[in-house]
DNA sequence: TAGTGGTCTAGACCACGTA
DNA sequence: ACGTGGTCTAGACCACTAG
């Protein structure tokens, strides 16, 4: 009987999967990586099968507790679906960007748009109530502030003020023209664990206005961002005005199940 | 010697926990349910240890690999932090709203605004380039449209523009104006998978102005969305307006680690 | 050194979807 | 009826952190 085109569905692996049990890289994470790559670089077409998790994890020599952790980190990404009765299959969805902590330096950067920096302030500050209360620190206490301009392709794009607990980390001016402050942070062996954000839009004060080149009046969007790190101190309280006409915000989120 | 006082950190666990073998519920969903109710509720602090999971394990007449499991789904949603020989922690944080696919609708039933919808326009279109290229059909081919003004407290609040495919659920004006569109297509069977946002800010036109009960050239928060199923395909492309005066988006995320 | 989480194994039975 | 993922067990050894 002649072979019949394949659906997009069957499964399709000869995929060449391997794990070194000499690296001290962890076996599922081995595994997740290579399944990832394969997915990214569209070895793994969109809609195709896994194979069963018995049979991988026989193929591979690992146990099926391993070859799952594996299957569900990916899951978890967003990039596999597991359906009872079915399989596993990567998943149809064009775009697989993961919300992440988005820092705008990282983003610029990843768009090739060289961004600059340039620092307006860098000094310390009695904490107001809102930034205290942010903080978590008592209402006057001295608090680090900083502002900055941050411009891409030569053009200012955001005014970005933060706000920092003192005595966390040395913030250098000229570290900050060169980098962004989320690199400066880990850098200092901060480990950031979560954030709450807030994005609107306002219409720009005369004062704002002329520093981003817009005209008073015209529409900025806004962010306010508060992020703890793993023991749940406030590091970071950032309140940002963005160009509405060079800049927007894009991330893809998960439902949660 | 006298106690000293407990350091937070400190174990604090007469905490009650049980599991009911005959319930079709998974036990470790049954652990990690009620350990997020105690979180939530306070009985476990921040700062709080878990203690180790052998011995909650033995306590609970579970294996270890079920009580991670249930930890590990804490740690992923953000209220516990691990720490290699340490332990488990509640997390300090003071705020824990996960990331969610949001739902306007939703969002103002949560914040006690009994929210009001009036269809305006619920009719099929031909597709343009845009609404094509979001949905994956073909230029010109007929979608569902839909547009809505939402009030909260009999202000509006939001001018909502959606596109669907046709055939995928019965779009009801009714039922559109007594609850949002995410729960009509949930009702439907469509299992809501991810969604590609962007969020931005321009100034209101005149049209829009009107109809938002703004000032023309007002600024105005754009939010752009599509939303994929399980399958890959595009479920709704939406197009949105939201009165940047009364509305802001608000959402708390975890870095990924 | 002792205690913790991190990883891994080799099985088992069940629930669900498909056919 | 069959094959899939979903759940669960009872162990094991290792790596990291604290005291």
């Amino acid at each position: 009987m002649p072979k019949q085109p394949r659906p997009a569905s069957e499964p399709s692996l000869p995929l060449q999967l391997v794990v070194d049990r000499t690296s001290p890289v962890p076996l599922y994470y081995q595994l997740s990586q290579q399944l990832e790559s394969a997915i990214e670089r569209g070895v793994l077409t969109p809609g195709s099968l896994l194979g069963n998790e018995i049979e991988l994890a026989g193929r591979l020599g690992l146990s099926r507790p391993t070859v799952r952790q594996a299957i569900q980190s990916l899951v978890d990404k967003g990039l596999l679906v597991r359906r009872r009765g079915v399989g596993t299959q990567v998943v149809h969805s064009q775009v697989r960007r993961p919300l992440e902590l988005s820092s705008l330096y990282d983003d610029l950067e990843a768009a090739g748009q060289r961004p600059a920096t340039v620092v307006l302030r860098n000094t310390t500050a009695a904490a107001d109530v809102a930034v205290a209360a942010a903080l978590g620190v008592a209402e006057g206490s001295e608090v680090l502030l900083v502002e900055r301009l941050r411009y891409a392709h030569g053009e200012p794009m955001a005014l970005l003020t933060n706000h920092l607990p003192t005595g966390l980390f040395d913030c250098d001016s000229e570290a900050l023209e060169a980098t962004g402050l989320y690199r400066l942070m880990r850098a200092a062996g901060v480990t950031l664990h979560s954030a709450r954000q807030s994005v609107g839009a306002r219409a720009a004060a005369p004062e704002e206005a002329g520093r981003l080149g817009e005209e008073p009046g015209a529409p900025l969007l806004t962010m306010e961002r508060t992020t703890f790190d793993d023991t749940g101190r406030a590091v970071e309280y950032g309140s940002h005005l963005y160009r509405a006409s060079r800049y927007s915000f894009e991330f893809q989120l998960l439902v949660r199940s």
